[in-house]
DNA sequence: CATAAAAATTTTATGCTTGAAATATATTCG
DNA sequence: CGAATATATTTCAAGCATAAAATTTTTATG
C-alpha cells in the first residue's frame, strides 16, 4: 500500500505514470520550443535582410536542390511535410521571381515537376553558405561532443512519425 | 603550414573555425527543428480535434492563466515573444468566444488589459491537464534521466535571447 | 500651456499554414 | 467501353505571423 511508485531507477518504460516525469517532460518540452523558436527567429530576420528572402522558401529551395532533376508537387509537401495548398503558393512566387520553373510530367498530365533554374541554385548555394555559418553561430554554446548524444535524444522524439527516412 | 586546426579535443571555444563541427551542428539543428515540429504538429491535432482550439490560443490562455489580474497587450506579446499585431487578432476571437474580457486600465487609456473569464480559467484548466498529458507521451522516447542534461544544452540555445527569465 | 517625443495599441499589407472542397486526369474493373 | 475510384494538384476560407504605418493618449520640455 505503501509501495513507492515513482522515480524509481529501472522503472522507465513499465508505463506507471509519474507525476513528476510528467512535469519534467512538460518543462523540457518548454524549452525546446523556445530554443527553437528563437533559432527560427534569427535565421527569419537573417534571411530577411541578407537576402530579402524567407525560411519557407529557403526550405523549398534546399529540397529541391538535392534533386537536380526536380521533384513533384506532392513529393515536395511530403518531404518538407506541409499541406499541398502550402507548397503551391510558395511555388508560385518563386516561379513569379525566377528561381524555380514548373515542368510537365510525360504520361500525366496531372503532375508537374519542379526544378531550381540555374539563378536559383546560385542564389540557394549562397544563402546556404550563411546559413550554414548562422547556425554555427547560434549553437555554438553546445559543446561539439554533446551534439551525437544530443542528436540522438531528438531521433527518440521524432521516431514515431517519420519512418526513420532523412 | 600543415598543422591540423580542426576538431583538435580541447580545441573547443578558441574560435577557430571547424568545417566538421559546423556540419554537425547543422544536422543538429535539422533535428531539433524535425523533433519540434513533429511533436508541435501533433499538439495542434490534439487541440483541433479534442478542443476545437489551436496552439496560439492555448499560448495567450497559459500566459493569463499564470496572472489571475491579467496582463497589458504589450506584456501579452513580450511573454508570448509574438508581434503586437498577432495578439492583437488572437485576443479579439478569444473575447468573442466569452474566454477573455479586455478591461481599461486606469489612468492609462492608451492600454487595456486582458483577463481570462470564469470560463476561460476552466476551459484552460481541462486543457492544460490534457496537454500535459500529450506531451508526456509524446516524450517518453526520453529518459527522465536525461531530462535535465537536455535542458541545461537547450538553455545555451536560448540563452542569448532571453534574458534569462521564465 | 503648447508642442514635441514617447508609449500602447490597432490597422494594413503580405505571406505562411492548414483542412476541406473542387478540378482534372488516370486507373480499375464490371 | 464506361462508371466508379484513386491520384495530383489547386482553390478556398480561416487563422497565424510579421513589419511597418497609423491612431490615440501620455509625458516631457521649452
Amino acid at each position: 500500500m505503501s509501495d513507492k511508485l515513482a522515480a524509481q531507477p529501472g522503472m522507465t518504460g513499465t508505463g506507471i505514470k509519474d507525476a513528476a516525469a510528467s512535469k519534467a517532460r512538460l518543462r523540457l518540452w518548454l524549452k525546446l520550443l523556445k530554443a527553437t523558436k528563437h533559432v527560427e527567429a534569427e535565421l527569419r530576420e537573417n534571411f530577411r535582410t541578407g537576402f530579402d528572402t524567407t525560411l519557407p522558401r529557403f526550405d523549398v529551395m534546399a529540397a529541391l536542390y538535392r534533386v537536380e532533376q526536380g521533384l513533384k508537387m506532392s513529393e515536395l509537401s511530403s518531404v518538407l511535410r506541409v499541406s499541398n495548398g502550402n507548397v503551391t503558393g510558395i511555388v508560385d512566387r518563386l516561379v513569379d521571381d525566377g528561381i524555380l520553373v514548373r515542368i510537365p510530367v510525360d504520361n500525366d498530365r496531372r503532375a508537374t515537376t519542379v526544378r531550381l533554374t540555374k539563378a536559383g541554385r546560385e542564389q540557394f548555394e549562397a544563402m546556404a553558405t550563411s546559413h550554414e555559418a548562422w547556425i554555427d553561430t547560434l549553437l555554438d554554446g553546445i559543446d561539439v561532443s554533446e551534439v551525437q548524444h544530443l542528436s540522438e535524444q531528438l531521433e527518440c522524439i521524432a521516431r514515431k512519425s517519420t519512418k526513420g527516412e532523412d
